[in-house]
DNA sequence: AAGAGGGCCAACCGCAGATGG
DNA sequence: GCCATCTGCGGTTGGCCCTCT
């Protein structure tokens, strides 16, 4: 594919953005929406910007409620956590925290949580029981791509999503006490797993059912989940592991559907003796216990 | 006081998926 | 089914600003 026809390198204003071409761009979209065609907005309001350029200034920077700096740290474990789970889906980690865009979350991550991790790895490492960081870091930011990935034709498939704090009762995402009740019941794990690329199949009942619910507006879909909290029972008395091969009320095209989950896949997500293993289990995670867990109670649903 | 170095952030680039003709 | 176009995303870069020496 390439480039949008829009972005011509002749004629077009690149670098910061004047606060008139910023008031231009907002009072248009403020009146009128962006009009669904980012391309064709500049010229309209006589900006000699790439549409791409526009949108971007507006996604990050002039949209209402936007937050800037100042990261919780409620959001920081967030962003920790869903990273560890999903890798660098920065725009799904945004959709869990409001008010911050994609960027800025990536800033974030790259300027001062990468630095965090890579500092606490290196004593690990001086007291000998660290492995290579940024080894580390890609295995388990892979961890969604090794064990999705599809062999046939190589495309991404859905990763996991977070899972909850493994307290005794109703464990929340952990988030400030402060912000809105954010993904809540079983019914948003799902959108979230939906929302985080997951593609069930028509008939995929299991699911259909909660996301024929969904508005079709991708934004309010988002307002959706931070409406909600979320709500995971603990685990059941049944082996976690039983629970994912086992119970019989498992729509078969489900378990071998790619949402199964391998062990080997487990194992890594397991991650054994490095930094990020101590970070979950700081931030109260098992993985592999929490994953089988999760999983074995969205199966039962 | 001034230069160097690093941190941080806004914006750009290029790719891939989605969509429509 | 193919192609052109648009949109969205993640990675990267450029430049400003702050701190250190």
């Amino acid at each position: 594919m390439g480039s949008a026809p829009c972005c011509e390198k002749t004629n077009v204003k690149k670098g910061p953005w004047s606060p008139e071409e910023d008031a231009k761009l907002k009072a248009y979209i403020e009146m009128h929406g962006n009009a669904g065609n980012w391309i064709a907005l500049p010229p309209k309001i006589g900006l000699k910007r790439c549409g791409k350029s526009c949108r971007l200034r507006w996604l990050n920077y002039l949209r209402p409620n936007i937050k800037h700096g100042g990261f919780s740290e409620e959001e920081d474990k967030i962003i920790r956590s869903l990273y560890i789970s999903i890798g660098s889906r920065w725009s799904i980690i945004a959709a869990q925290l409001p008010g911050r865009t994609d960027n800025d979350i990536k800033n974030y991550w790259n300027t001062r949580l990468k630095k965090k991790l890579l500092g606490k790895q290196c004593k690990e490492k001086q007291s000998g029981r660290g492995n290579n960081l940024e080894q580390d870091m890609k295995r388990s930011a892979n961890v969604g791509d090794s064990m999705v990935q599809d062999d046939h034709n190589n495309k991404k498939s859905p990763y996991w999503p977070e899972l909850p704090v493994p307290e005794a009762t109703a464990p929340p995402l952990p988030h400030s006490s402060t912000q809105d009740h954010r993904i809540d019941s079983q019914a948003s794990v799902r959108r979230l797993l939906i929302k985080l690329g997951g593609r069930f199949s028509d008939d995929d009942h299991v699911i259909n059912d909660e996301e024929t619910t969904l508005p079709n507006d991708p934004s309010s879909t988002d307002q959706h989940l931070y409406e909600q909290t979320i709500y995971i029972p603990s685990s059941s008395s049944s082996s976690p592991m039983d629970a994912l091969n086992l119970n019989n009320n498992i729509d078969a095209k489900f378990v071998n559907s790619q949402y199964t989950i391998d062990e080997a896949n487990l194992h890594m997500l397991q991650g054994k003796n490095n930094t990020f293993s101590s970070e979950l289990q700081e931030m109260g995670y098992n993985s592999t216990q929490r994953l089988m867990e999760w999983s074995s109670y969205m199966m039962k649903k």
